[in-house]
DNA sequence: CCAGTATTATTGACTAGCAATAGTACAATT
DNA sequence: AATTGTACTATTGCTAGTCAATAATACTGG
């Protein structure tokens, strides 16, 4: 008897699951563009499943936001504005800073421990220079947060916000003169976690998005100024056309 | 030519939007308890509808986490631990209080306005005691703030998390001997908010819904004291399974 | 009273096909 | 030549029927 059979029984995932992971992945990694049509046979014949299973997919897609179907017309990937997403990172930095608080409040000493840990590989990759390291880093900083944080419900919709910032492919971190202060402000939030001091953990963190947030902003603008009409409101369009 | 003819044409609801409407609001207003089966082919005969929009419409209300779909059980409404619940009113309490704080920066003289009006109402109903007309005060109330806040995003996830707590049943309103001083706070976040200092409408805000959940907790306990089964988590069940 | 087996209920998924709608190309008319 | 009207095509929305896999349950034998 080996200890395979001991171990999970290898349980072959539901194929609307594996449709749904397939879809969020294309999106996230831009292989599906935001405004590209997905069209049903198409996904159908790429996957080899029927129409039933992926249509369960898009919907459960379109509740995240990351897909937007339109009646009689198909499901489209979606795409943000920039108000979309200016929201995107108001509701991120306080859900973010909630998370760090919490953490701060509730982590025990080998959690506090492990994001130090996290922090020195964050520098580290800063340093060589390794863009998919780097993020991978901050990816782990994060994951530690949202352990131990005590809030399941925060992290499932930081999550989901994530993906929907991914859409934007102009992350702050990209941007070279960002990188050395944004590593400086993650220096000053595990500072004050180690000394327990929630309230100036969250204001730091608070801060951090909002800055991210500013160049993230930059770098979309400077794109939509050569292209807007990738970014038409996925909401009301009317309003935003408006406004200008 | 009456207005009528400017109108929207009517457009014909999609069969499943129809169904998730349907079972949303069934499950809102307690019609399918939480932890009821939700049999396909029941429900299917019920509405007169096929499978496959049916299953559409759950895996939406799956993405909201009002449904949980069990692997080859089905689907079975969703029930709120205690921890769920603690959850619930944390995120609740960083939106709304965040939304109050934007309203109080952004929302022109009129809407103030209308806000003014609404807690007047409010009050009104309360004294009269009619607990229907109280509620729906109050959900104007919201409305109101939500329509001013400049972020469709937190609205979204504001009306998301409501669904949710309605399943708990037990809100603060339920109990007399809180509606005086929810009342009186909601009279004092409006009164910072006449006053534009944004930074003390947010601080009452949170602290009002704090107060709400700290109602709504106790209730809530005391019913799981009682009937202590119908909230297995809907994450873990294991760990509660344990816990007897 | 327990264990093991058989049965049943239910989901997960597929196929085939029809109706309704939106977009498009094309033809006819002014 | 431009514009309107029309037919066509592509695609979704939905239905029906079917089969396999799995989980719960009842039953039977020890």
């Amino acid at each position: 008897m080996t200890t395979n059979t001991l171990a999970a029984p290898a349980r072959p995932e539901s194929l609307r699951n594996y449709v749904e992971r397939f879809l969020r992945d294309a999106i996230a990694t831009g292989q599906f563009a935001p405004g590209a049509r997905l069209i049903e046979r198409e996904i159908c014949e790429l996957l080899n499943v029927s129409r039933p299973p992926l249509r369960e997919a898009l919907r459960a897609l379109e509740a995240e936001k990351l897909v937007q179907i339109i009646p009689h017309k198909g499901p489209v990937v979606a795409s943000m504005s920039l108000d979309d997403a200016r929201q995107v990172y108001a509701v991120r930095a306080l859900l973010e800073s909630f998370a760090i608080k919490q953490f701060t409040l509730n982590a025990d000493a080998a959690m506090v421990k492990q994001l130090g840990v996290a922090v020195k590989e964050l520098n580290v990759e800063a340093a060589t220079g390794d863009q998919n390291r780097l993020l991978a880093a901050k990816t782990r900083f994060y994951e530690i947060i949202h352990q131990g944080c005590g809030n399941r419900l925060v992290v499932d919709m930081l999550q989901g916000l994530l993906t929907r910032i991914n859409l934007l492919r102009a992350t702050s971190l990209t941007q070279p003169q960002r990188l050395a202060v944004s590593l400086d402000e993650i220096d000053k939030i595990y500072s004050a976690i180690r000394r327990r001091d929630a309230e100036k953990a969250e204001k730091l963190a608070k801060q951090h998005i909002v800055n991210a947030q500013v160049t993230a902003l930059e770098v979309l603008g400077r794109q939509l100024a050569g292209m807007p009409v990738s970014v038409l409101s996925t909401t009301t369009p009317k309003r935003y056309a408006a406004r200008i």
